[in-house]
DNA sequence: GCCGTTTTCGGCCCGACTGTTTTCAGTCG
């Protein structure tokens, strides 16, 4: 079993214990635990077979057994026993707005409905307004909830789709009278790469005006909640949006609750209790009685619980508590630290401007050197260069350079297919003409881990390549990724000095977050590149600086940081690395 | 089930909104 697995079947698990009735804290350590496999930045395999399990936060002995269960026999004693009592398919009753453990375990004994299929037929029928607790408006929300799923479902967005939709929104919102600050809170400002849903900020003395805006804005379809301080929405494209309005003096602690994560905040609270302080997101209120403390910032918040300040981009529960604590919090890379951009295409590929014209714009954004970086030969589709053109590129290129003069450099690349039998697309000699070389994959993405694995080592094992891009090649919500074994790339990376990209475009942050996590830890340096086709994809930038800081990258790991000097050097050195091993 | 400057048992974050409730449970954030 893969992480994706084990990680699935203890959220079923912990679903299962909690609709059974079990103590609640030990459904919470079932999906604590899910959690932390899902977000592991290595291979659960490899970690049993290392005798580390019990080293993941949230994975006991108790739980490390279970795991280990599955690797071994491919199933879960425990889960089958429990399957006996809870039907798994009740589960999926919990996708269900409105239908949470007590609810599901109710129908189930009252009415014997096990599935979604039944529960729709039982509501249709009228049935669930005559149980005890539940009433025909509890029905109706129960019908509404089923409807939005049959409609909508209940996938995570990619954060490319949600991030302008919030913006648009918020600035709709920011505009009402009265309204003193605004913020996109959640999943979306912490820039996981999928939301659920789209959490608003608003700070005004007066909320009920905002809420009536809120709850009639043309993209609305249906409202699910509408109080003083808090309306929940959803639009006409199925996204959930939820709002929250207090006064401004309450900013800090408030951006700080609803920016999360849960796991987050939970750590916060329990560190404010043991100061003697109850935190919620109104502020912190003294357990003597002194009066609450105000914060208007989410540093005076930090402050408060003596922490410095944690980046949004920080704050998943994955050691930045304790790190902040002993004043090892890594200072990641910032935006304005980013000097060049490695991997873009220009018309001479599949891309839209000249040479010149992305150069141009590059600079404009503050690069001060850039790689232009067509594909290569064997992929048609992508109108990818021949050797012969690439040599004319550069000609181009030489040209360019002198245009923009001595303050920016081009450097001649290639973004090079690494073809399905493992084989590069130009020969060593055409390599050795280029300033850099990306090494990737687009096709037969679907082979064998072993195969897919072994062209990647490959690109990485050839002197020329200086660059690994968008390692998996997925497209988040589209395309699954290759599977890699991405420890032993990382492994091979890090030897061979090779670079492995952040991919910035929000369709693929690739590596994500928790391998380019690993990569750190392994010692391997990043590029973060927008892969940009036009100008306006330079512009994506953010959401890569995004994915590098979740994965704790500083910038003395990340390339494209480091003056051009410092990357030349550092390319000068991989052959050396190679004959070295 | 996890975990420990309250160390191996007894806690485990805290509040908004809804509906059916005569006092609050359930769900969700
Ligand atoms: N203290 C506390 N805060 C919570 C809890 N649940 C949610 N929050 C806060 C932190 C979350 O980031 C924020 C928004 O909640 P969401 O359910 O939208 O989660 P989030 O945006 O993090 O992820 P998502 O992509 O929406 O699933 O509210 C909770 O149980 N306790
Ligand atoms: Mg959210
Ligand atoms: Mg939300
Ligand atoms: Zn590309």
């Amino acid at each position: 079993m893969n992480n994706r697995e084990v990680a699935h079947t203890f959220a079923t698990i912990a679903d299962m214990l909690a609709i059974r009735g079990d103590n609640i804290h030990r459904a919470l350590a079932y999906r604590r635990a899910a959690e932390a496999i899902q977000d592991l930045g290595q291979d659960v395999n490899q970690v049993a077979a290392a005798g580390k399990l019990t080293d993941i936060p949230g994975i006991g002995q108790t739980l490390a057994d279970k795991i280990k269960e599955m690797l071994t026999t491919g199933h879960l004693t425990f889960y089958d026993k429990l399957a006996q009592e809870i039907p798994p398919s009740l589960v999926g009753l919990l996708r269900v707005d409105g239908i949470g453990p007590k609810r599901a375990r109710q129908l189930y004994e009252t009415l014997g409905i096990t599935n979604l299929d039944e529960l729709a037929q039982a509501a249709q029928a009228g049935k669930l307004r005559e149980l005890p607790k539940m009433g025909a408006k509890s029905e109706a929300k129960i019908l509404q909830g089923i409807a939005d799923l049959e409609k909508h479902g209940d996938e995570r967005i990619p954060l490319g789709e949600a991030w302008p939709l919030a913006q648009e929104m918020l600035a709709t919102l920011a505009a009402i009278s009265g309204v003193t600050q605004t913020a996109v809170a959640g999943s979306a400002r912490r820039m996981r790469e999928t939301v659920h849903d789209i959490d608003l900020l608003i700070a005004a003395a007066d909320a009920a005006p905002i809420m009536d805006a809120f709850v009639s804005l043309p993209q609305v379809e249906s409202v699910s909640g509408r109080g003083p301080t808090k309306s929940s929405v959803t639009l006409v494209n199925g996204l959930q949006v939820d709002l929250r309005v207090l006064p401004a003096d309450r900013w800090g602690t408030l951006l700080l609750y609803f920016t999360g994560s849960k796991a987050h905040n939970v750590r916060l609270r329990e560190l404010a209790l043991k100061q003697g302080l109850s935190l919620n997101e109104y502020g912190f209120t003294p357990a003597d009685g002194r009066p609450e403390i105000l914060c208007a910032t989410e540093e005076e918040a930090y402050q408060t619980l003596g922490l410095p300040y944690i980046l949004p981009t920080l704050r998943e529960d994955r050691g930045e508590i304790e790190a902040a604590l002993s004043g090892a919090l890594p200072d990641v890379i910032r935006i304005e630290q980013i000097v060049s951009d490695l991997h873009m295409h220009t018309a001479w590929s599949d891309g839209k401007l000249s040479v010149l014209e992305m150069a141009t714009a590059a600079k404009a954004r503050g690069c001060q050197y850039i790689a232009i970086t067509d594909h290569s030969a064997s992929l048609g589709i992508a109108h990818g260069l021949s050797v012969e053109r690439l040599r004319q590129q550069a000609e181009k290129i030489r040209q360019a350079n002198e245009a923009l003069g001595p303050d920016f450099r081009i450097l001649h690349g290639t973004e090079m297919e690494i073809k399905a039998d493992g084989a590069l697309d130009y020969p060593d000699e055409v390599l050795a003409e280029l300033d850099f070389v990306i090494a990737s994959l687009h096709v037969s993405l679907k082979q064998p881990r072993e195969q897919a694995t072994q062209r990647i080592l490959n690109a990485i094992h050839n002197p020329h390549v200086d660059m690994i891009a968008h390692p998996t090649g997925r497209l988040i919500g589209e395309r699954p990724p290759a599977d890699l074994d991405m420890e032993t790339i990382l492994q091979a990376a890090a030897e061979t000095g090779t670079i492995m990209e952040v991919n910035a475009n929000p369709h693929r942050l690739d590596l994500k977050d928790i391998y380019a996590r690993r990569a750190m830890e392994l010692g391997v340096k990043i590029a973060i590149n927008t892969d940009a086709h036009n100008a306006d994809q330079f512009d994506l930038l953010h959401f890569g600086v995004g994915t590098a800081q979740r994965g704790w990258a500083t910038a003395v790991n990340v390339v494209n940081a480091w003056p051009l000097a410092q990357l030349l050097a550092w390319l000068q050195e991989k052959p050396k690395n190679l004959t070295r091993r």
